[in-house]
DNA sequence: AAAATAGTTGACTGATCAGTCTAGTCGGTT
DNA sequence: AACCGACTAGACTGATCAGTCAACTATTTT
């Protein structure tokens, strides 16, 4: 029994870990529990089902990586360098991630997105309002790009979109196929995507 | 009673709606069994277990698609026509099933593959296959586009391959959002991830 | 007609599911 | 000491899960 309780945490880490690796639905909340060192009691404690607990876990990792995405784009440095420093991060922390479990785990946004869309509206909202502060990092850096010369951007909105979509689908390659390999090579594509003036430039 | 059994296809049929519509672990064998009319033990009569309907029914699946994949990627049509077409069938396709049940689904391979990529090695290697007898048909259609002088792909299958993950994160993003949209302006996006030397002639 | 084959039935098992509930434990306040 | 709010324990419920099984029916083969 610790002093200042950290059962909350310790359950949206579990679900987390669980639902990443696993899928929602194959995820139980005795599992869950298990993993946390939780009971029952506790969880209902904190949680009012299933589905909050999920929403609050993908909220909590959200803001655990918001400062390494606001250093990552940020406005000092380069957009289109922001772009590959966005790309190697994912890339270094996929892999890491891999020698812990043994696999290549894509993008939990997407994963329980697509599991989740068509029947949980509630889970379904918290996993869009999250891709679109992602978004809004790509859009602000194409933005940029585009005021800079660098890429030809009229709609920066609507090229964000379209490279996060790229970006997610070669994650969700990656998943499947359960090989990095695919993430590495991305930035040539993002070049392309970006339609970067000097592709070199980009993927450098 | 049918005088000639056609319960094995009426399960693979219900099997595929019902994954497609919602996810593997989330869709049950008796709610499969329910939607195709089937008692447990017609079931376990064709199939020894949830895992290998499911592969049965995304070979089905590929089986009814596979025509149509011929004709569209017809080595007689120009190679960036292909896609083209290819992109609007698909379109077509989840437009019409957006209006039977209200969601635009996607591309069920992708979201059984990332749902079951680390939990069954079988289904994992039947998802891995399709998608790569459908890449292949993106494959030729690239070779013979480099060969034409349309666009520079020396490297075909990885131009292929990242083409694809494209394509698939757009469809991904299309479900979650249930927008159809996003899968209407991917021409645009393809064109430059093609290279093609004159974007219009693949987006016209 | 007899026998074999193919397909169907639905009750059943034991495990697991999400979620509930009562009875607690604990440190801090009055 | 009495009490309180925050948290935990864990047994319990009823539903649902994947999968089994022996008995049954219908068609085909001999």
């Amino acid at each position: 029994m610790p002093r200042v309780s950290d059962m909350k945490e310790r359950l949206t880490d579990a679900a987390m870990d669980l639902i990443w690796e696993n899928s929602y639905s194959g995820t139980s909340v005795d599992a869950i529990c298990e993993r946390a060192g939780a009971k029952k009691g506790s969880f209902y404690y904190f949680f009012k089902s299933k589905s909050e607990l999920a929403a609050a876990a993908l909220e909590a990792e959200w803001n655990k990586r918001k400062a390494d995405m606001d250093r990552i784009f940020s406005p000092t440095i380069p957009p289109l360098e922001r772009f590959e420093h966005y790309f190697d991060y994912v890339h270094d922390r996929l892999t890491e991630v891999q020698k812990k479990c043994g696999s290549v785990l894509g993008c939990p946004l997407l994963s329980i997105g697509s599991e989740v869309s068509t029947q949980d509206q509630v889970l379904r909202n918290t996993v869009d309002q999250i891709l679109d502060r992602k978004i809004s990092y790509f859009v602000s850096a194409i933005r940029d790009a585009h005021a800079q010369g660098l890429i030809n951007a009229p709609d920066p909105e609507a090229k964000a979109r379209a490279l996060f979509a790229c970006y997610q689908g070669t994650l969700t390659q990656a998943r499947i196929q359960n090989d990095v390999g695919l993430i590495r090579d991305f930035k040539e594509v993002a070049a392309e995507v970006l339609g970067a003036k000097h592709a070199r430039v980009a993927v450098s």
